[in-house]
Parts: structure tokens; sequence; C-alpha cells
DNA sequence: CGTTGACCTTCCCGTCGTGGGAAGGTGCAG
DNA sequence: CTGCACCTTCCCACGACGGGAAGGTCAACG
């Protein structure tokens, strides 16, 4: 199989095959006389495998480590689970910083009038006690954040 | 004030603060004879802005435009409100994506004993019905030890 | 057998926001 | 005057991917 077909039957694009291959993460198994890059079912699967690990976020690191692991039939579960939960973890933390986001927007959007006027609560809250050309001390503590 | 003391005063790396010049995001207000950038209070203050809308995750174009109506002090709410809806269905939709990933994990973390064995859920859904070097029929039982 | 068009190869560039670092000029205090 | 902290510009890197150029290869069709 080359490489195109190799794309069709895997759902990575060739650039991406091409890539895994440069990384050292996919390689095929054989070259062409012609120097086409020649892949078998084993990493057609392979493939395959690491799309759907990305579709599920992981890195190109994890995904490394993770296909060592499907490649070792002896592997312990527990060294794919510890890397799975530490994906978990780190997807729940941006998930909850992303949220917090959206939360505070949500508010602050709720607030503006949103018409033809100025006044602008989104504006405001970005200002943080800062204007562009005039001083307004009101300053309306709706809602905390991080960083 | 050159970049330095702007850059403590406004939470923004000296790096960053370059970069808004190049990008004309935010221009220093004028140049020292021997080409230091000076900052005064509104720069210090666009500074600010910026600093607070990437904390809510705005993206270098929508704060461009959030700065020209934040200096306009004419502009319509509604456009910032605008701005702030289509961010906020963006960062939705990506918490969605996000939480999707997650839930599949935990799920498949769950079910993963996470111990000494090699049988995995996680990694049998990456697979995906691909196997990595032998044709494994179908279910399999737990007890199995490959040998 | 030759042409054609689809495919393959490598190589380089851009993304986006950020940091690192080199090479060289400037400002100020000792 | 020296030394050091600061400033300047310029280039490189990241992650994961796409676009595209320049050139080689393959298969089908007339």
């Amino acid at each position: 199989m080359n490489i195109g077909q190799a794309s069709k039957a895997s759902g990575v694009s060739t650039k991406m095959i091409r890539y895994y291959d440069e990384i050292g993460l996919v390689r095929p198994s054989a070259r062409t006389d012609a120097n086409y890059r020649e892949y078998d079912e084993r990493e057609i699967n392979e493939l395959r495998f690491i799309r759907r690990a990305r579709s599920l976020g992981f890195s190109m690191p994890e995904i490394t480590q993770l296909l060592s692991l499907w490649r070792d039939r002896g592997r312990p579960s527990r060294e794919v689970k510890a890397i799975a939960d530490r994906h978990l973890a780190d997807l729940d933390a941006r998930i909850a910083e992303m949220q917090a986001m959206a939360d505070t927007l949500r508010h602050l959007s709720h607030c503006c009038a949103g018409d033809d006027r100025p006044d602008c609560p989104i504006l405001a809250d970005l200002t943080q006690g800062a204007l562009p050309s005039e001083p307004r001390p009101k300053a309306r503590r709706a809602h905390v954040h991080g960083a």
C-alpha cells in the first residue's frame, strides 16, 4: 500500500503520515525502488490508532507512549491508565478554565444592552479601572476571576 | 515610560509589548533619541486591556476589534456584544468538544483495571477493531494471559 | 511507444501567541 | 572609564497541521 491508499484506509492525511514517519512515530515497513513509502495492515492500524487518540485530545508525546504500550503485548494496563488519567486531569483543568471564561463572558454579555449607546459593561470589565479618556468611578464588582 | 516599566505596570511581557507594536495593535506614543519605546498612561491601559481580554480567551483579531471599539467613545455597545457573543459561542463549542473527550476518557479509564495485566479497554477503544500483531477473534476474557 | 494526468518524493513557508537568545547600542552609577 | 542593566533588532522554536513548488514515477490510453 502506498501513502495515498494508506491515507484513505486510515483516514489520516498524507501530510500527517509523512510527518509521523519523520518524527519516527510510524515508519513505513518498506520503500519501493522508486522510494515510495509502503505500508502494511499493521501500520494502517497504527495510523488509525493515532487518529483515534488525537480525536480524544492526546498530544503527540502521549500518543508516542500509548503506541509503544499498544505494541507491547505484555504491557501493564496500569501504565495505559496512568497516561489516560493524566490527560483526563489536564482536559478537566482546561475545561474548567474555559468554563470560567465563558461564565464571565455570559454574565457580561447579559449585562450589556447591545444597542446604539456606547456604555458597555464588557468594555468596562476589560478596562478594569483604566479608562480610555474619561474617569468612571462606578466599579460594579459583579464577577471575580483568576488570571 | 520605557518598555520595561510599561511591562511591570501592565503585566504584559516586554516580548509581547514589542509584538503588539509590530502588529500595529499598540504603538508606543514616541521613541527616544536612542530609539527606546516610550509608553504613556493611555497605552499602559491598552496593554492591560489586552491582557484582560486574552485572559478571557479572545483571539488577537477579536482583540483588535475590541480595542478599536474601546478607543471609539461613540461605539454602539451592540458591536461589542456581538464580538463577545460570537466568542462565547466559540468557547461553548470548544468546551462541549473537550467535555465529550473527557467523558469518553473517564468511561474508558473507569473500565480499565489499571493493574499488571495487559488487557486494557482504553487501548481496545483506540484500536477500534484493529489489532497490533495477531488476529484476536472477539471479546476476550480477563483471565487470558498471553504466552 | 509516447503522452497525459494522477500520484509520489523532498523541501520550504505559514499558522498563533509566546519565549529564548544572540549581537550590538544606551543609560546610569560608581 | 568601566560595568551592568537595560534597550534595540533579528532569528529560531514550539504543536500539529496545511499549502504549494519542483521534480521523479506509474499506469492507462491512443
